[in-house]
DNA sequence: TTGACTTAATCAATCGTTTAAATAATGATT
DNA sequence: AATCATTATTTAAACGATTGATTAAGTCAA
């Protein structure tokens, strides 16, 4: 983003800005309020130049979701990963299991905490509402194979099936359990006095859920 | 919306229609595309009508709010008040306070589920990824009383006080484990496959996190 | 008859997209 | 190296469609 021999055409430099500046428009004001007026003016970039590049204010719309697709892939793609072969190894034990999930939790409250994630969660919370095309996009690319890792680490240590309704609906609060100081940012610094969440303030967070999920799964309590 | 003679003059009644119309159109189109002319039909009313009764698109988007912010305000009131007297007793067991915990939860669930906060529930997350003052005044009055109950609950049962940030945090992770299934309503509807989030769905939710709140509060987890 | 309400028509402004011409980079040929 | 053809990119201007708002005339109930 700031390396001028990163982008090396002239067509490439002017993608990215369109991109950029299409996110901050998009999640600022929504789909229909970030006019392409306004979207070019923000990149510093002629009008048309939306319809040549991405095809249209639309194509713009759904490569911003792409990108935002890859790049939380790639925060959260590894963690799982690693995860996922201890799975397939199928000699692993029961803590070890249970440390990759807390890891994996700890990059989702890192990421849903993360400063750029702001505007991202702005446009993917309005698609959640009214799903379009551009959910399909962040669906298949990242929250499906997350999703997917998570249910089959929580049927594991749960002795269940990754399919059964119990298990998915687990690791919907589990999320939950991150995305609301995402969602509640403002309700989670009022409430505990906070000015910024930084490495201090997200470490007791992560605390926290460690806890509840330890709690969650500890073996007396698997019904 | 059923009873003709509820409202009493023709103003009152295209009112009416126009409001119950725009809850609908502002929800499921945002407010941009829900144009001046679909909301009027949408109606059965003329267009200009939203201009006689509510000053503009805009105003008419302000009484949406009104309505929704009077209709919700002290909807949790009484189940609060129940444990806040048990509570002040003192002498209440641990399996009431458990009990009366669970169901404070039960009625926000509720609350966050019910068929006719759907709607309500897309605007209120679009509006709240950019709050106007208006609007975070009422947020934060519905909101403020929840969390100010479950955190004396919990400070209860775990021993600790209230302001503590380990019950403050804990209250947030349960806020969000209700809060997830209407902020990531898509990604609930594909891993659950529910179209609907009515009484069994509900059910099943509240069932979830029963369970999860029990095994955080079991004794022996409590570090 | 008076005032509340409704209607159809029209307003200027803005929307996303398209166009044709201008400019800039690229590669081949001389 | 210099020139040219070719492609890639950018530009300003215009397109028809739709936007929210307004108007003046009309209808209704009291």
């Amino acid at each position: 983003m700031d390396d001028p021999e990163a982008t090396s055409s002239r067509g490439e430099a002017t993608r990215e800005a369109l991109l950029q500046a299409a996110i901050a428009q998009f999640s600022e004001l929504g789909y229909h309020a970030a006019s392409s007026r306004k979207l070019a003016a923000a990149a510093g970039v002629n009008q048309a130049l939306i319809g040549y590049h991405f095809g249209g204010k639309r194509g713009l719309y759904v490569a911003v979701f792409e990108h935002i697709g890859a790049a939380m892939s790639g925060s959260l793609g590894p963690a799982a990963a690693a995860v996922q072969t201890l799975m397939d190894d199928g000699e692993a034990t029961r803590q070890e299991l249970l440390d990759g999930l807390l890891v994996i939790v700890d990059r989702a409250v890192g990421m849903f905490t993360s400063p750029r994630m702001a505007s991202w969660a702005k446009l993917i919370v309005r698609e959640q509402q009214n799903p379009s095309e551009a959910f399909d996009v962040v669906w298949q690319r990242f929250m499906s194979p997350i999703v997917g890792v998570l249910c089959r680490l929580l049927a594991t240590l749960r002795r269940d099936s990754p399919e059964s309704p119990q298990i998915r609906l687990m690791a919907l609060t589990i999320l939950g359990q991150a995305l609301v100081f995402r969602i509640a940012r403002e309700t989670t610094r009022r409430l505990l006095g906070w000015d910024e969440i930084e490495v201090e303030e997200i470490a007791a967070i992560k605390l926290c859920i460690h806890q509840n999920i330890r709690a969650m799964l500890a073996e007396e309590h698997a019904s």
